[in-house]
DNA sequence: GACAAGAAACCGTCCAGACGGTATGTTTAA
DNA sequence: TTAAACATACCGTCTGGACGGTTTCTTGTC
């Protein structure tokens, strides 16, 4: 009859700090080493506990895939919102929450590493080559130039160098590069 | 008295056979997944064997990233020789080496996957992070103006995309982004 | 509002298999 | 003969997850 048996019942508030302390964990040690045990004594739940809101690891790792890419989605949707020029805006929009330190999105720089990670893993590297062939087919009247396409990738290109780097770039070049992005997606 | 035990010594061949089948399970499985016994078994030798190579598990993974890193140096190196022109030199060599299908590293569709799973290791990710920052520093004479780094972005998010897309890009379409980078790296 | 009754949210235990690694033997090459 | 290059057998630990309980919440009924 232990204390933990009695605390009050809050299965969402449970479920999402299963989430935030698997993708702690898989950022110390790697998406694929994290294990079942880890997870659940770290955010204070039985493995029992853990197995109820997630049947199985995989399921765990999708849920941590869904709950990005949720989280991506509506960063961007906001930015989207804000910008009233049509061409180009999905390209601006995705420039701007993956580019801002923290814009848009919590956790900054937890979100990279795990998003590396699970591109590490190939069943989660499939939702995700999905989820940017579901993207780009959605915007495909306003960002489909060439020049909207390179922008994405130099995007993806400095999210990968800040991943890596320890120490931030210089804040001067990086605005520099964000403004002609910005520009280059317009033409 | 098994048959494996007689075949001639070839060390040399065992250690590269070893390193390709764990690049190939890794790709299929993610590379934290792998085993030793997979690795062994797959590549017709026996766990003992591949622990006289590798010491450890950690070893292995170390020795595809030296592996790897050392094609890719010698890749780079190979085109940098045919460019006359110093300025942007190794970003061009970079672009040309990451972008040609199969220009200058086998395997191309390995290596990729492979690069990514080890980006996803927290202990490869910090030595690919001191590869990077090794390069930049080495050429920071002739490559280091804004443009070239832009380009070099670029150049690494169109390797992930090209990681993530099941059908390659339209052809004409590469060609012309290739061009477009290669004259910015001139800038 | 009371109250049974089922569902949902957990907990604690246990286990079969997998995994990394060791210890030791055997064969080949120098 | 010696060292390197393997093979075989085995061990301790870890891990996913199945299972049966216990408590709390929700819902329908009166």
């Amino acid at each position: 009859m232990s204390e933990a048996h009695h605390r009050k019942k809050q299965p969402e508030a449970v479920r999402q700090q299963l989430l935030e302390v698997a993708a702690r964990l898989s950022r110390e040690s790697g998406l694929g080493n994290i294990t079942l045990d880890a997870v659940s004594r770290a955010a204070g739940v039985s493995k029992g506990g853990l197995l109820h809101h997630f049947p199985n690891k995989l399921s765990l790792l999708d849920g941590l895939f869904d709950d990005l890419v949720g989280r991506l989605d509506r960063a961007i949707e906001a930015e989207m919102l804000n910008d009233p020029v049509p061409h180009g805006r999905f390209t601006r929009a995705y420039l701007r929450v993956c580019f801002n330190p923290a814009g848009g999105i919590e956790d900054d720089e937890d979100w990279k590493a795990l998003t590396i990670a699970q591109l590490a893993e190939p069943h989660l590297r499939e939702r995700w080559r999905q989820w940017v062939e579901d993207r780009n087919a959605e915007h495909v009247g306003t960002d489909s130039s060439v020049d909207a396409e390179l922008v994405r990738f130099a995007v993806d290109g400095l999210w990968l160098a800040d991943l890596l780097s320890s120490h931030s770039m210089d804040p001067e070049r990086r605005h520099a590069l964000a403004e002609r992005l910005v520009q280059l997606s317009r033409s």
